[in-house]
DNA sequence: GTCTATAATTCGATAGAC
DNA sequence: GTCTATCGAATTATAGAC
């Protein structure tokens, strides 16, 4: 529709190599600390290229920090196993070959901009809630994926944002053992969930 | 020392409008998105005056994202009920009647600025790891206070940054349950730290 | 297609009148 | 003590030569 730009295959690298860097350096700076020069400047071409090719620093962010995050098969994985096959699944998201495709990002830019926070809550409303929905009380659906969205949104932050020594240091069998027994819990709401209990 | 001005009774308004103003600045919109300008006006002031006052931008970031947040007498509390007491300790202080006092600025700041993160990781490694080092076997303490604070942190990133709408509305109550559970169980150890079971 | 040069804003910070 | 006026630097984005 409105493709401006013929597909060259010259004019194809250009554009992925913007797109490479900026997931970069929007990953490691968030939106406001990232200029389009700096991106200019790693991936080897003009800044003006950028506008160009994306129209704004706006757009060219909207496209980076689209992730393509589609938990796999978590409908197919039995409920006693949920919590642990979750965590692992998320974990390969962040730090398997092609890391850094989109959530990064956003977590890092979802503190100061709206958009990028609507878009995180879309994430764990399509993805984390269908998938905890399935495995415990209706009634209780809605506090279970926030418990869940609570944890898995702490372990991201406190190892791949904040950087925490001992959560970065963790080996990844130790992570998908201790936080997915919590996610467990959570998600089947074999304990803490409201009660009517006094 | 470098005191510059005199505590007037009207400069020590004009201060405070200016402390308030920043804070509830920086904590809706971070460090980056927050303009002088923009302080100036909230607190009904030149923003000339927030230069001369504090010096700095940064400088009065510094000042007011300085968290008064000292856990009070976990020490006092025994070991059975550490989870409750830090979730809802931690939870007093963010929603108390003197909310916004500190933390909810550095939160949303230390996605994109270096030096909140830094005094991030002072917080944990000076208040929370010492806190759960006294109530588990001492050679898993770095585990377990990483452990910890990744549910915190995940616990204020859903509820204050993000505001994912299931932890919003979730009851004081359910979270000092649910959560404190799970502190519980990562402070002491009980299940999830790394073993050298094959 | 790419880059040079620059326009148009916006920022933090300063100088100086009152 | 406070404000007006403005500086200098940095930003996004554009125009136009090559």
């Amino acid at each position: 529709m409105t493709e401006q730009h013929r597909a060259t295959p010259k004019s194809i690298r250009t554009r992925e190599a913007i797109e490479s860097a900026a997931r970069e350096l929007f990953s490691a700076n968030g939106f406001e600390r990232t200029t389009v020069r700096d991106i200019g400047a790693r991936a080897g071409i003009d800044p003006s290229m950028i506008i160009r090719y994306f129209g704004s620093k706006d757009a060219l962010f909207a496209r980076v920090a689209t992730p393509a995050l589609h938990l796999p098969d978590l409908n197919g994985v039995e409920p006693s196993a949920i919590g642990e096959a979750m965590v692992r699944h998320f974990l390969e998201q962040w730090e398997g070959d092609q890391a850094g495709r989109g959530l990064p990002v956003l977590l890092r830019s979802a503190a100061s901009n709206e958009e990028a926070a609507e878009r995180l809550r879309d994430i764990f409303r399509q993805q984390v809630f269908p998938a905890i929905a399935r495995v415990g009380p209706p009634e209780t659906a809605v506090v279970r994926a926030g418990l869940v969205a609570s944890q898995l949104l702490g372990l991201a932050m406190a190892r791949y944002v904040l950087r925490l020594p001992p959560v970065v240091a963790m080996p990844a069998d130790v992570i998908i053992r201790s936080i997915g027994d919590t996610i467990q819990r959570y998600a089947t709401g074999r304990r803490g969930q409201q009660t009517a209990s006094p």
